[in-house]
DNA sequence: TGCAAATAGATCGCACACGATGTAATATGC
DNA sequence: GCATATTACATCGTGTGCGATCTATTTGCA
């Protein structure tokens, strides 16, 4: 084994091949699963961010805007349209705090709730387009962890 | 170790649990990735998906549009206005084919080909950000285009 | 030849994503 | 007790991302 193609830079990340880059790898990845995500989630007619966002309710109702923002890692001007599309749609109210009129509460409605049971079959069918194992993706996940805190910490 | 939280449902991935869902670590992690990326982008004057497109040039000058698209993945509704954008900031053109008027040909100006020694700091920022390993880097990776090329076998 | 099918992009509509900035309400300092 | 700072969202502007659809061109085949 002689000279990479990456000899003239000493870190596999960092070099300017397309191919040879995690960031790419993680970018397109996203959108792979994105993809999958689309039509799993279309029977229940809301996206991959509006989904997170019942997730996130799904697990502790009658959040801040920005508490779900910190769970989710989105800012206040994704949130705020995302959150009124999906009060249109009947998912969620959103409602001034009587104590901090500063502060906006979101909460499930009963169809909100109720669609988590129908939410049921999504993780077992990307389980399934991921066609990897259980321990597979648990790596994986661990490892993005690390990575998102440590980005966190310097951008 | 008795029941774990996961224990209704048998893959780790398949969990109803935000904390749980590799997608999200990937969706989480990618968005920090974009706001490093950002940053370090800023004295270029692109986004992130403009980079990808000038990796692709820099690698090879005077592709399709489509062609553009199958290495980044990403379709025509995206490219068209992504590279008429590049084109005003003066890093490409976009020539109809001679020979056949269908296709568009695109290749960089002497500005975009430029903009290349003054990108060379940019892998290595990342890098720094990501404060991993190299062959932890290449092994996250590995496993992620393992994942995409699965994802879009079965989306 | 001549016309249907396929191909390459472009356009439309909708939904994120976020930096910069604005606004109203609350907390703080003196 | 009142000006100032902080907080919690909202708004604006710009830039993706893609399904559905359209247009122009080329191909293929009877």
């Amino acid at each position: 084994m002689t000279a990479r193609r990456t000899s003239r830079t000493p870190q596999p990340g960092a070099s300017l091949q397309l191919g040879e880059q995690l960031c790419f790898a993680l970018y397109s990845t996203m959108l792979a699963m994105n993809k999958v995500y689309r039509k799993l989630l279309l029977e229940l007619g809301v996206t991959y961010p509006q989904y997170l966002v019942l997730l996130v309710l799904w697990e502790r109702d009658r959040l801040m805007v920005s508490e779900i923002g910190e769970r989710l890692f989105l800012e206040s001007p994704t949130l705020t349209p995302l959150l009124k599309r999906m009060e249109l749609l009947g998912l969620l109210r959103r409602i001034r705090g009587k104590n901090d009129e500063r502060q906006v509460i979101v909460s499930l409605t009963a169809q909100g709730r109720d669609l988590r049971s129908r939410a049921r079959a999504v993780p077992g069918g990307v389980f399934c387009a991921t066609g990897c194992s259980p321990n597979e993706l648990a790596s994986i996940r661990d490892h993005l962890l690390q990575l998102r805190a440590r980005l966190l910490e310097n951008s």
